[in-house]
DNA sequence: TGAATAGTGTCTGTGAGACAATATTAT
DNA sequence: ATAATATTGTCTCACAGACACTATTCA
């Protein structure tokens, strides 16, 4: 018996065929519209994510994200679109790969290993085929030296968290979410939606995935509501027009009737 | 029965309780020296990676990222470490999450789902513990508009292989990888390798993580080695120098006898 | 006319790319 | 002296931040 043998035996032998319970979880972002305060402004954006109730144990009458067991015959993406198609009737989701939860007691049921989605969709675009237990909640985030506060609203009742963000390692970007407070998120989901809030405020800078959640046609102004609701700040106006110039194409139409000078309506462009 | 029950009933209960396997792999990177072609030159650097030969089947005599099925027990990175403490002697290595990986065929035998994790060391920091089947191989890498052409050498062995790349979206920066040659590399670590290499060249430029893998003193002429190799390509002298000058300290060593004006030592300052 | 957004011009400071110049060592 | 790397200086160009200014609409 070699020593590759030995360790192979010592190490592995016992657990061998312990096999782990995995799902798919999906964080699905999007962007509401608030109530026009006045005739002359623009209708207040939220940044905005899609919640299910759950009805059954554990963590009955908490919320959670759309998720669901990975078929030993689909991938765990397609685990994650047939899941989004099941309970919100969405199509052709822009999807990415998150992160794969894996505390041990996450689940209290058994082990469960989770490999997260994140999804960016224009909730305009949606039919109203929500199913009656899942929801949109508006996001307010409030960010102190270590600490996140989320605050999630359906109007209809409030979801309230606190994670407590730790680096890994001192060289890296790489964070540790603890939580903190939190009433009524189910599993770990709650860490779940603050990776996801991000890596979208991460990449909304060096990609375009912004723009799966706008529809068709958009003015620069409502462009940069979004961006400036993801990442939390006001920007300048000539510098994101500089910024985002190579990424749209004007077109022709025009959005009137605001009580303002009207807008060109703009148009994503591959490049 | 409403419709949320119905749902459920009809997409989970076939499979509710299918289990994949788990398992978790680690892509180790390190910098070999190479040989010094003339006294007044610097060692060449070489961008490496441990692999691990298998002698069971599947995939037996082929070459694999070392890795082993997760426990119920641990986490999919304490189970990384663990069988990374098994097959190097390693402790303490820095470590991430890179990707889950999770072609449905991925592995012959049976659904195995891969979790895997990048990490970085100082191969120098290792004794020379490794068992007899695992090796260092050094990296050639060659890119062009869409494919990478990857080398592997222990100085025994050369293991090629060539990934198409595609994106997967207009909108991202994520790519789809796909194997188009491949003569010793076991299951996809093909991929796995790529996407590893891809995230080590992304993330050297903002993070820190590049002294994870120098030792504790270094010259700037040795860190933009490193840098060069990761990067595949030549950098500018003090423009290099301006970037790294506020993560380094100088200390008052030199390093001396190598046929030209001797360099300060640096060590590596956390912010 | 006034309040609001739309859209543009321009100054300034920062920082990267490029290249040049100087310093120091072993043979 | 020479070949090699080490280290610094500086010019220029691109670009982001900041602020000012003009344009246009509806009540």
């Amino acid at each position: 018996m070699n020593s590759e043998e030995k360790t192979f035996l010592k190490n592995y032998d016992a657990s061998k065929y312990e096999r782990p319970s995995v799902t798919s979880d999906i964080l699905l972002f999007s962007v509401s519209d608030g109530v026009q305060s006045n005739y002359r402004k623009l209708k207040k954006k939220y940044f905005s994510i899609l919640l299910v109730k759950r009805n059954t144990h554990p963590f009955k009458d908490m919320w959670c994200l759309p998720g669901g067991f990975v078929k030993n015959t689909e991938t765990t993406e397609e685990a994650a679109r047939r899941i989004l198609k099941s309970e919100t009737n969405l199509d052709n989701v822009y999807l990415e790969q998150l992160y794969t939860f894996d505390d041990i007691n996450r689940d209290p049921r058994t082990r469960v290993i989770s490999v997260s989605y994140m999804g960016l969709v224009d909730k305009n675009k949606l039919d109203d085929t929500l199913y009656e237990n899942a929801s949109w909640f508006n996001i307010t985030s409030l960010e102190d030296e270590k600490s996140i506060h989320i605050t999630l609203d359906n109007g209809n009742e409030q979801l309230k968290f606190v994670i407590k963000k730790t680096l890994k390692e001192k060289t890296t970007d790489r964070y540790k979410y603890d939580v903190v407070e939190n009433n009524k998120m189910a599993f770990d989901h709650a860490k779940v939606i603050v990776c996801g809030m991000e890596r979208l405020k991460n990449k909304i800078s060096y990609t375009d995935i912004v723009f799966n959640m706008m529809g068709e046609y958009f003015t620069l102004g409502e462009l940069q509501q979004v961006y400036e609701i993801i990442l939390g700040k006001k920007l300048l106006d000539p510098a994101f027009r500089r910024i985002i110039a190579s990424k749209v194409e004007k077109t022709d139409k025009i959005k009137i009737g605001e009580g303002h000078r009207p807008s060109v309506l703009f148009k994503y462009k591959k490049k």
